[in-house]
RNA sequence: CGGGGUGUGGCUCAGGUGGUAGAGCGCUUGGUUCGGGACCAAGAGGUCGCAAGUUCAAGUCUUGUCACUCCGACCA
């Protein structure tokens, strides 16, 4: 064995140095590759495989909830851009530029979208007139720039794919309502695609989008205690549509403006896969976005039958909708063991001439390692069973980490102490002010997460001042 | 933007004091293997990041430049 295992590829271990084992499982895992542009990442087949089925997972809640998607141009001319002080403010540090077209200067510059607020507005602007054009519920599936100086695949990176839903409505009732229905989408996306829970809540004022209102996000909390903002949802009023004059003839004849909102996840939700999941043997995937939820092993494939007993296997489950793959390259079983557990392989099944001798094979969790024999008659309604169980030991294991790295804490000195000392978030009250915001930003780099929801902080004190309490908030240090 | 590090086959790297490039892995072909990363044999593959300079001679020395990477600052 350790003769062997000088010639194994392996990756850092997790717990010795989390970034690099992040990268490792990045490029082991055929994710990604790094492109000759810093910051741009190549999306390898497996990869985007697996944000194909997010994207899929995300839009069909989409449909469900009347959404209709549009594509929306690359450029924003500067001019266009600049008309919501607030947003351009926001942005212009990391917007990219277009100057030319080919030789010849362009007259008024381009900016290549950091996000697409601004088309939407002036698109809406055009089509709405009427009470009877709202509400718009539209959403698109596009790449963005931003001009980042620190970037880490997936999670930071200068062009990054996402969705962005952007809607009118009449009334600001109507818009809040959409603002928080696609963030409870969010949230179950999150659960019940990805297995990652999720905090809820509120951003606070310093926190929020460029141009928004209030912003809601939810967040999840990384293997090594930090937070990802996974999926943000922002109410933005009537601030832009005053902006672009984006105003609709109501039913008494009155001219209005339309509310707003805008909400997007990005290809970040895959760095959020990997961190909250992945282990020392590679990533870990949830059976609804796993390219490959069962990987065929056949052992030796030379002997008698071994191969048609595996690809009438893959034949009976690929019956049952699954995604399977057979492995019968001439690898060593070995091999291709350690290669699907990299890939994050929810269910390896193994047959071999001992296992068709008793007409069964052999099932191994990529979750808990554990072991089962299935009677192969039985394979096609045991096996989706045993892949939704896989989810619910995931999600479970990933709330309970969550939960249990979620401090209380009541003053400032606990709480600089517990941010050094424990990985993890922290729950505290806050008086809503700036100042004291920063404070904790100063002496932690710990900021606030979201605004804890339903949460009486009658008789509380801020961590900070120790003034009146206006809410419970969760910290956290940030990616 | 500041500081450190690294650029040599696809990958990881070796090449004291200058003399015209090597290993392991991977890859190709054939054979034997196959229940946790096999073995044997034969092959293919490199203008040493780029550009100047010193020298009879530069992977090696000098200068410049570019890229990547780590730490910090900044950042939705």
């Amino acid at each position: 064995m350790s003769k062997i295992e000088k010639f194994v590829e392996s990756i850092t271990p997790r717990d010795e140095d989390f970034a690099r084992w992040y990268t490792d499982i990045c490029l082991g895992a055929e994710l990604c590759s790094y492109s000759s542009v810093r910051g741009c990442i190549i999306l390898r087949p497996y990869g985007y495989a697996i944000w194909e089925l997010i994207t899929l997972e995300l839009d069909r809640r989409f449909k469900d909830t009347g959404h209709q998607n549009v594509m929306m141009p690359l450029f924003i001319p500067e001019s266009m851009l600049q008309k919501e002080k607030d947003h351009v403010e926001g942005f212009a540090p990391e917007v990219a530029w277009v100057t030319h077209g080919g030789e010849t200067p362009l007259t008024e510059r381009l900016c290549v979208r950091p996000t697409s607020e601004v088309l939407f507005c002036d698109h809406y602007a055009e089509i709405i007139q009427s009470w009877r054009d709202l509400p718009k519920l539209y959403n698109q599936w596009v790449s963005v720039v931003r001009w980042e100086k620190t970037t880490r695949p997936f999670l930071r990176t200068r062009e990054f794919f996402w969705q962005e839903g952007h809607t009118a409505h009449a009334t600001k009732e109507d818009a809040v309502e959409e603002t928080l229905r696609m963030l409870d989408v969010y949230e179950e996306f999150y659960r019940n695609a990805l297995a990652i829970p999720v905090l809820k809540g509120l951003k606070s004022e310093s926190e929020k989008f460029a141009g928004a209102v209030e912003t809601y996000t939810v967040e999840a909390m990384m293997h090594d205690g930090k937070a990802l903002q996974a999926g943000t949802s922002h109410y933005l009023g009537d601030g832009f549509a005053k902006a672009f004059n984006i105003q609709y003839t109501d039913k008494d004849n009155q001219l209005r403006y339309v509310h707003q909102t805008s909400w997007g996840v990005s290809s970040r939700s895959i760095g959020g896969l990997i961190m909250v999941h992945g282990d020392d043997e590679g990533l870990v995937l949830p059976p609804a976005v796993a390219p490959i939820q069962v990987v065929i092993i056949p052992i030796a494939t030379h002997k008698e039958g071994v191969l048609e007993e595996a690809t009438k296997l893959r034949d009976v489950l690929k019956c049952t909708g699954l995604r399977v793959f057979l492995d019968d390259s001439d690898r060593m079983p070995g091999w291709k063991f350690s290669e699907h557990e990299m890939k994050g392989v929810p269910i390896r099944l193994e047959i071999g001439p001992r296992d068709i001798a008793k007409n069964q094979c052999v099932a191994v969790f990529r979750d808990n390692r554990e072991k089962v024999f299935i009677a192969l008659d039985r394979v096609a309604e045991e096996v989706p069973a045993l892949l939704d169980a896989l989810h619910d030991r995931m999600l479970e294991r990933a709330e309970r980490s969550m939960r249990e790295r979620i401090y209380d804490v009541e003053r400032l000195d606990a709480f600089v102490r517990t941010m050094e000392e424990k990985p993890g978030f922290i729950r505290a009250s806050w008086c809503g002010s700036a100042e004291c915001e920063a404070e904790i930003k100063e002496l932690t780099t710990a900021t606030s997460r979201c605004i804890e929801e339903g949460v009486d902080v009658e008789g509380r004190v801020c961590v900070v001042c120790g003034k009146k309490a206006q809410c419970s908030v969760f910290w956290g240090k940030a990616y």
